[in-house]
RNA sequence: GCCCAUGUAGCUCAGUAGGUAGAGCGCAUCCUUGGUAAGGAUGAGGUCACCAGUUCGAUUCUGGUCGUGGGCUCCA
């Protein structure tokens, strides 16, 4: 055996001794930095002490790298649970991963964290990052690792061991503290210069709701001190964008606790709001074929066994209520009462697709801890609608559906917008055939149109696969927007059917489909997208006229009939305030135009218009402002 | 549902080592008539979430219930 090794890094070929630590390879390269934490040796992350003993591909990792930032995040929880353990002594720590902007850390001990404990904790970090403590890496056979945890009284450890495949595994220390993984770290625990704890949860041990809740805490770490405090700004950005907030101070919608948890108040401002967004959707609607129908909100108990719901969606539902001799349910979803439309007279191919769509209200019985203002409550409006195709025509189909919820978000100002194709869950109806009929429907689809997706496995509804579209908000968060699904199963448990061209029966494919989700959920993302600022179309009040004195409130009520009768939502201040406060109060309305009038704007019939956030335009003749604004109303401008 | 935190005026929050409470904003009235982000004065608002218990006395202590928040599990 040769006594040197063939090294490649970045296209370029070194021979060294067999043996030389990654780390020693890039010195001996000239390629080494501070900021590198790790490699890739042959595409596999490692350490920079791992030695090399055999020929191999070398690629630095840089600690501002987004894979050397998950390094670093991995490597701050073990030096939290170092923390833990010098604080409290007796800790079970479970698992302890990097996540999406940061990470966190379940233990299992006596003690109840506080949030007072979590700067304590911080500051024995800090003092163990002072030390620069060598993350250290030893391979153990897994019995030897069941040993060394059990002895430790590390139980979670032991039965993680336990289920791993491999016949060795790693453990790494630092100090006193010694961890079971894969790796890789940074190379010492001075390192980690930038980070924070942000909070404490509950976490089920491996997630499952039968196993013993573990205390999580929650921390983040970044490379830099900039990226650090951008990710802190961002999450105040957040507080401050906030639906629940922002719904209460510009009186928009509320929950009352003692009508119920996760039931929704509309107050007018926001039923503004969502009745020009209905007016909208439903004009779309019909412009592209589709029918509007409405239909109740409970039915019989055997209309729900016949579609499947009671079997695998009755936790979900609300308990069924006595009526006659019979037994009702408020409904979770309106597809049965849609297919009984369809169902209420013979169908011809020539009627097909047939598309009703409805704006129904429906409930859904939600775990107490998981409501969450708009966006996770009991019961909502769908924007809902039921299309019945011939197997032919579904891919054409679905994409027209795709392309409408596109056209929709984009025009509320979604422009970015991830897709997932969620597959079969694990309870499910219908066959594994039609299954796969459906779920490569939507794929072809996605395909056709050219839009990347991810696939979400197991993420479907019992009753079929579904495209998920998500928006991007402006800081880039995702919500959950339209979702299309088709469906094989609920044609065949209704026994629905059309009459094809050769006289026989066949049976139609439904495909369910929301382009906005709910309307509560949609509005608490408008919410957070505009912070409440809503665009000119969809401003509950879209004008504000401010008159300088008590003198100038006759003139701004002429001023407010006109534009009213022009179809403009107006409000005069009239209140005996100072020209300031009421131009204060407005902006913090976030009203989108406030019009000053005074003696000068009598004079000419003009107004003085100021914009939100951008302030005074100066004066302007009444008709050019109302042209102006009609025109950016109609276009649904967003400025 | 589970873990932790939390619930005082319409809103945001002080406070009471157990003797039924206060600020700012908002609201009402009056003064002020002011040209692009807060003019002034006076006043009205609270069963201190709810139900029990301890106590001479509970908003404060204890227990429970409900709600809310951050998570877990689960979803439009």
């Amino acid at each position: 055996m040769e006594n040197t090794i063939e090294i490649s890094i970045n296209g370029k070929s070194f021979r060294l001794n067999r043996g030389i630590k990654a780390s020693d390879t890039l010195k001996e390269s000239g390629l080494y930095k501070d900021s590198i934490i790790a490699v890739k040796v042959n595409g596999n992350l490692s350490d920079l002490s791992e030695p090399l003993e055999e020929d191999c591909t070398l690629e630095p990792i840089d600690i501002n790298s987004p894979e050397g930032e998950e390094i670093l995040r991995h490597s701050a929880s073990h030096i939290m649970a170092q923390a833990v353990i010098h604080i409290f002594g007796d800790v079970k720590y479970a698992i302890g991963p990097a996540i999406e902007d940061g990470f966190y850390y379940d233990f299992d001990l006596e003690h109840k964290f506080t949030p007072e404990d979590l700067s304590k904790i911080e500051e024995e970090m800090q003092r163990i990052t002072s030390e620069d403590l060598r993350f250290e890496k030893r391979v153990l056979s897994k019995d030897e690792a069941i040993t060394f945890f059990a002895e430790k009284g590390q139980d979670y450890k032991v039965e993680i061991i336990k289920d791993i495949v491999e016949d060795s595994v790693a453990i790494y220390t630092q100090g006193d503290f010694v961890d079971l993984c894969r790796g890789p770290h940074i190379p010492s625990t001075g390192y980690l210069k930038n980070f924070k704890l942000l909070s404490l949860a509950g976490a089920y041990w491996r997630g499952d709701e039968r196993n013993k809740m573990l205390q999580r805490i929650y921390g983040t770490a970044f490379a830099t001190k900039e990226g650090l405090e951008g990710y802190l700004n961002f999450l105040e950005e957040a507080k401050r964008r906030d639906h629940r907030r922002i719904g209460k101070e510009l009186d928009l919608f509320s929950i009352n606790e003692d009508l119920g948890p996760g039931l929704i108040l509309w107050h007018p401002k926001g039923a503004m709001i969502r009745k020009v967004i209905e007016d909208f959707w439903r004009e779309e609607h019909v412009k592209r074929g589709y029918q509007l129908v409405n239909t109740p909100h409970i039915a019989r108990v055997e209309v729900w066994k016949t579609s499947g719901h009671w079997d695998f969606y009755r936790e979900n539902m609300f308990s069924p209520m006595e009526v006659d001799k019979g037994a009702y349910m408020v409904k979770p979803m309106n597809c049965p009462f849609h297919i009984m439309i369809y169902k209420s007279q013979t169908r011809s191919y020539r009627e097909l697709p047939i598309r009703y769509a409805e704006l129904g209200t429906v409930y859904r019985y939600e775990k107490a801890g998981v409501l969450h203002g708009l966006l996770r409550v009991r019961g909502f409006t769908q924007d809902d609608a039921h299309l019945f195709v011939q197997p032919e025509y579904l891919e054409e189909e679905i994409m027209s559906v795709v392309e409408f919820a596109r056209f929709m978000i984009t025009t509320f100002g979604f422009d970015k917008y991830n897709v997932y194709l969620s597959t079969r869950p694990e309870k499910y109806v219908g066959t594994i055939e039609n299954w796969e009929l459906a779920t490569n429907s939507l794929s072809a689809a996605l395909e056709t149109l050219k839009i990347d997706y991810k696939v979400d496995p197991g993420e479907g509804v019992f009753y079929g696969p579904k495209i998920d579209i998500k928006l991007v908000d402006a800081i880039r968060r995702e919500w959950q927007g339209p979702t299309i699904q088709v469906d094989f199963n609920l044609p065949e448990r209704f026994d629905v059917t059309y009459v094809g061209q050769d006289g026989r029966e066949h049976r139609p494919i439904m495909i369910h489909r929301v382009v906005l989700g709910s309307l509560e959920r949609f509005f608490g993302t408008l919410i957070e997208q505009y912070a409440g600022a809503f665009p000119l179309w969809l401003s509950p009040v879209q004008v504000k006229v401010v008159p300088v004195t008590n003198k100038h409130i006759e003139y701004a009520n002429s001023v407010r009939k006109i534009l009213l009768e022009a179809g403009i939502r107006i409000e005069v201040d009239d209140r005996n305030e100072k020209v300031n406060a009421k131009i204060r109060d407005a902006e913090l309305e976030k009203v989108p135009y406030i019009l000053v009038v005074g003696d000068k704007e009598i004079l000419d019939h003009s107004v003085s218009v100021r914009k939100r956030k951008e302030g005074n335009l100066g004066p302007m003749p009444l008709d050019t402002f109302l042209e102006m604004i009609r025109g950016k109303i109609s276009r649904k401008v967003i400025d």
